[in-house]
Formats: structure tokens, C-alpha cells, sequence
DNA sequence: ATGAAAGCGCTAACAC
DNA sequence: GTGTTAGCGCTTTCAT
């Protein structure tokens, strides 16, 4: 019942011309086609509304003009800007981004990876969440593309966009120092990832330089290692750790966390139990999403340009795409300290 | 330099068999093929760690698996939850699915819906901001699988699976009716999309019913059409609509918006000009996004399942590209008030 | 300037 | 039970 599809023969056909000179049409090749016959395909592909099947030409060319991306979440909105970016940088450049999230599990990264390979995609994006990250360099001495992002695979020495944890760590610890805070708690997820190692180690080295060495009393880490629904999780996460941080009589009058939204819950949980924000005590978040600038007290937090990140991952790897020999580029996004309303100022006189 | 890609031909050399049995113990059809072959094939197929091409495999079968998606926008977190449950229910089916943002431009629309069928999806799940609904209907006279969803198209015959906003414009206004609220202020961007009339005159209808019917002065409509940032231009926008809800001294002691984002702007303009909430002015939001649990006041609000639907419509499409003759299904997901805090009960005596 | 034809990797009908 | 082969739609080399 269903018509078939039109292909390149039929408007062949129509235009009473062989496939080749459709072809060449078709791509717009410098290739000289008598203009006659140029117009007599054009309206004939036109007439048939022909589309060129894809498979057909990447099975030829070897290039499926598709890239990859892996990410561990789609839900949170931090990632939601991160791909924003990478589809328009792809798009604008002609390729097409295929977005998969691996939830948080290193199998499913796995089997995505191997899902892309069968797609022949030229290259991957991938932000992973293996600690074992022997598996993605075997990949790369494989003949794929790979550009790391967001979460740093120590060491890794090929192209990868990341964010300079380390250095936002101390940004937060300094800016909480120069607002006059001696006491400040740390409130965490565990540290399994790379990232949230960096942020402590530059927020203990930061407070250390300061004089204020950081005690490990103020450390408060959850136990939840599994985030399935991941926005609302870490949500509820925030909570969980501000009530640890409440019940342990914490004298901190300023809290560092992971996330924005991670802050998100810790307040909610504070202001519940009567602590004010920032009146009793500061939070400073981290990724500036968009709904920092929203929230109540608007959210002081460390900025990742995550769009920003997108964009400039997949421009590395159309690059890469485009020259497999040029010299691997490492870029380190820096962070920045965006100041709003949930950390007080001890400084200065209170408003 | 870099290595050729493994074929089927060169596990077939490499366990001495033809590339026919290879391609049967690949797909593991039920044909007989001897168990020592089989194992032959199995090993060397995994020495050569070979992943079969699925260009070629789709070309030949006609089949892509690939399912292609259509949305306005993926930064508004009811978006990134479509997603989340599109891509759960099209995985574990086996389908892939090909993420695709309009970012409310109805002719980037059309273009992805040509760079889909160039990829041979086997269906496609549409969020449509084409006013003009023709052209999809006549996409779905040639041989695509459609399934419409979020946004409904007036008369659409064919699969949908599609949100009562309607109803759930009636739902708010009875609900603040019921709160004791008799002058309401609906706010909103402009009536541009079906669902925002739907949801106008679903509100209207309730009123009138109730006696109090709406009146005009009380409609704030802002000028902005274009989201291109659509999570913080929609903020921005709910900002400007408090803006003129405050000059022009509106008496409305409830305010009705079109969804989350916007009611967080309005609430905090709001605030921002004295006027607290819950306490002077109500706000009724619409989505229940994940933040508006996190937001204070937590913010009451019309629940617009979006993981669901967005699985839902996966499903649906799923059924009908395995049955592409069965009736059409036409699902309308029903709308649910959340009771939160950003809502004053105006019959109760106040805490 | 145009066309004929090979072949990309795979599946499935057919031959043995 | 296994192998041979045609052909999916396309690009591109090579003749003409």
C-alpha cells in the first residue's frame, strides 16, 4: 500500500538522464552539467519530491555526516544547555548530533559507545562517567574521533574540553573567605567522580593558603551513589545533607556544595528548619543554571559555561573530524564567581 | 593510517566460512547453523571485535531502527523530560532515537522533518509549532509513521498523544474559585499555539460557569514572540508580564500563566515590587517541571506528565510502525492541580 | 558533458 | 547446513 520511496532512479528516469548526472546535481559538485539538464533534474527531483537516502551515500562515502554524543543526563538542565550547544555547532556545520544519556551507568556507556561505532558515526563527544577509563582509549586507538568533555579523564592526553574543577573549587573557598567566612562546611555527594575530588581538593588547598585549614567535622557527604531520576534526586540529595549538616550542630556560617541543585534542596531544608539564607548562613552553588538566577535567594554559585562547553566540543571535533593529524587540543574552561544573593557578606555592614 | 573498518567479509576470511553464515550467526536468526561454526564465527567475529555496519544492513533492509524526534526547544526541563521518556521507551524496544530541536522556527521545523526521512527513520514524534498543519498531514500520506504529541493539530485524524489543556485551563479557575479567588488575571505570550487558546478558554468557560466571568482588563499578553533562549526568555517574559500587572493596578488577587517559567518571572517581579506571594497575589503555574517543587514558595501548579507522555507517544509510534494498518490511537493525557504554597486560600482563615 | 558500471557492507533467496 | 549471488541507493572512476 505504502508508495515507495523515490530514489535516485526514478528522478533519473523522469528527467530522461542517467543516475549520474542526478548525482551530480544532486551534491551541487563543480562538476560541469549543461544547464539544461541541470534544470530538467532539479524539477524532476522537485516534481518527485525526492530526498536522497542516506544510507545509500554513506555506505559508499564511508562519512555519515552523524556525530555522538554521550552524556549521564538529560534531565538536569545543565546537560540541557550543553546540548543545546553541541546541536547547533553540529547542525551549522552539517552534521547531525545523535544525543544518547547513559543514566548514570558505566554498562549503558559501553553499549552506547558500541551503538555509535555500528552507526559509523565520524566522531563522539563522550562525558563519561567510567572511572576506569582504560576502555575509552582503546576506542581511540581504534580509528574514532573521540573528543572528552565536561568530566576529565585524568591524564588523558587527546582532545577534550573540560572544566578546571580544581581552581573553581578554590574560587568558591576564596570568595567565602574575602566575604569574611572563617567556617565553612563542605556538603557533598560521594566522591566517585573526578570532579567532585577537584572541587575539594582546590576548596582545601584554598582555605589551607588562607590560614582557615579546613576541618574535616564540616565535611558532610551523603550516601546516595545512585541518582535515577537525576534532577530530582540530587534535589532530594540537598536535603538529606542539609538535615546531616542541622543535626550536627554545624557552627559553619557558610556551606560549598556540588550543584546548583543540590543548593537547591540544602536551602529548602534550611529555611525549613529555621535557618535563614543568607542571613544564618551563606550557600554557594555550582554550574550556574539557568534556574540559579530564578530561585529564591537568587543562587550565588561558580558559572560553567555550559553552553559554552557544547559549542566547543563539538567545534574540537569537527576539527578533528577534519584534519585526523593536527595536534590534540585540551581545552580547560575556567570558572567564574557569580555573585547573587545566598552568601552574606560578614565584611560589610549587613543591609 | 587508521585502520579499516572490520567487515563482514574479513570475520568470514578469518573463521573460513562464507560471509552468509556470518551474517546468520550475527543475527542469530533461528537457522540451523551447525554449533562448531557457530563458535568459529562467535570468536573471531569477537577477536576482530567487529560491529556490523548498519548502513549496510539498513540499505538492504529498508529498516533503520532510527526513530526521529521533533521538539521546540530542549532547554525548558518539561522538554528535557519528554526526552528523557521518549528515549527510555524507544531503547528498550531497540530503537534509536534521533533528538532534533526546532527552536520554535517553523521552517527549521520542515527542514528536519526532510533530514529525518533522508535518514529513513521508521516513524517520527512531533511536537509541531507549525500553524500551518498541512504539510504534515501530507507527510503522512506518503509512507512516514507520525505520532503527534504536546502540541495538538486542530481535526488531526491520526496518532496523537496530546495534553487536555483545555481542561486544564478549567481545572486552574475552578481551583482558585474553590480558594475563594473571584478576580483573576490570566497572563500570558502571545496566543500564538494552540494549547495557550486551549487553555484560555478552557479558563474563560470555567469562569463564566461560576459566575464570575472573565473579564478583559484582566488578560495581560506580552509581545514576544520569539523564545530563542526559551528557558530564560520565557523567565524574562513572566518578569515584563508582572511588570504591566503592576502598573496598570490590576484588583486580581490570582494570577493564571502559561507555564512554570513564566509564573517563576512573574513571582519574582512580583516580590520585587512589594507584592508578596501567596499573600497579596496568588500564582497558579502550569507543566510542574521539577523546579517548581524546589522554588519558594514551592509553586502550585497544573501537572502536565511530561516523562509519560513523552513515553506514551513512543509507544504509540512503536505500535503503529509494527502495525502500520491498525486504527488510530488518540491519547489525551489529563491534567492534575499540585497544591503547593504559591496559592492563598482566601476561604480558610489565613496562618 | 554525459553515461556505464563498479562496489560500499549487508541480507536473503536460491543453489548445492 | 552452507555457500553463492543479486541488489538495496548511492558516488565516482573511467569511457565515450
Amino acid at each position: 500500500m505504502s508508495k515507495k520511496r523515490v530514489t535516485i532512479t526514478d528522478v533519473a528516469k523522469k528527467a530522461g538522464v542517467s543516475i549520474a548526472t542526478v548525482s551530480r546535481v544532486i551534491n551541487d559538485t563543480d562538476y560541469h552539467v549543461n544547464d539544461e539538464l541541470r534544470e530538467r533534474v532539479a524539477a524532476a527531483a522537485k516534481e518527485l519530491q525526492y530526498m536522497p537516502n542516506f544510507f545509500g551515500r554513506s555506505l559508499k562515502s564511508g562519512k555519515s555526516r552523524d556525530i555522538g554524543v554521550i552524556l549521564p543526563s538529560m534531565v538536569n538542565p545543565f546537560y540541557s544547555e550543553v546540548i543545546a550547544g553541541v546541536e547547533k555547532e553540529c547542525r551549522s556545520a552539517g552534521y547531525n548530533p545523535i544525543i544518547c544519556t547513559s543514566s548514570n551507568k558505566p554498562d549503558k556507556e559501553k553499549e552506547l559507545i558500541r551503538l555509535l561505532q555500528g552507526k559509523c558515526v565520524e566522531g563522539m563527544l563522550i562525558s563519561t562517567i567510567n572511572d576506569d577509563s582504560d576502555f575509552i582509549r582503546k576506542i581511540i586507538g581504534a580509528d574514532t574521533n573521540i573528543v572528552i568533555f565536561d568530566q576529565p579523564i585524568p591524564d588523558f592526553s587527546g582532545d577534550s574540553v573540560t572544566f578546571d574543577f580544581y581552581q573553581a573549587g578554590m574560587l568558591s573557598a576564596q570568595y567565602l573567605v574575602n566575604s569574611g567566612h572563617t567556617c565553612i562546611a563542605f556538603l557533598s555527594a560521594p566522591f566517585e567522580r573526578f570532579s567532585r575530588r577537584a572541587v575539594y581538593s582546590g576548596f582545601c588547598d584554598a582555605l589551607s593558603k588562607s590560614g582557615d585549614a579546613f576541618q574535616k567535622k564540616n565535611l558532610f557527604i551523603s550516601k546516595v551513589k545512585d541518582f535515577k531520576k537525576v534532577g530530582i534526586d540530587e534535589f532530594e540529595n540537598g536535603r538529606r545533607l542539609a538535615k546531616m549538616f542541622l543535626k550536627a550542630h554545624c557552627p559553619a556560617t557558610a556551606i560549598v556544595t556540588i550543584n546548583d541543585i543540590t543548593a537547591f534542596g540544602i536551602i529548602q531544608e534550611l529555611v525549613r528548619g529555621g535557618c535563614r539564607v543568607p542571613e544564618d548562613v551563606s550557600v554557594i552553588g555550582f554550574d550556574n543554571i539557568n534556574f540559579s538566577a530564578m530561585f529564591s535567594p537568587a543562587l550565588t554559585t561558580i558559572s560553567q559555561p555550559s553552553f559554552e562547553m557544547g559549542t566547543m566540543a563539538a567545534r574540537v571535533l569537527i576539527e578533528r573530524i577534519k584534519d585526523r593529524n593536527k595536534n590534540s587540543t585540551q581545552i580547560l574552561m575556567k570558572p567564574a564567581i557569580v555573585e547573587r544573593e545566598s552568601v552574606k557578606k560578614l565584611t560589610e555592614p549587613s543591609k
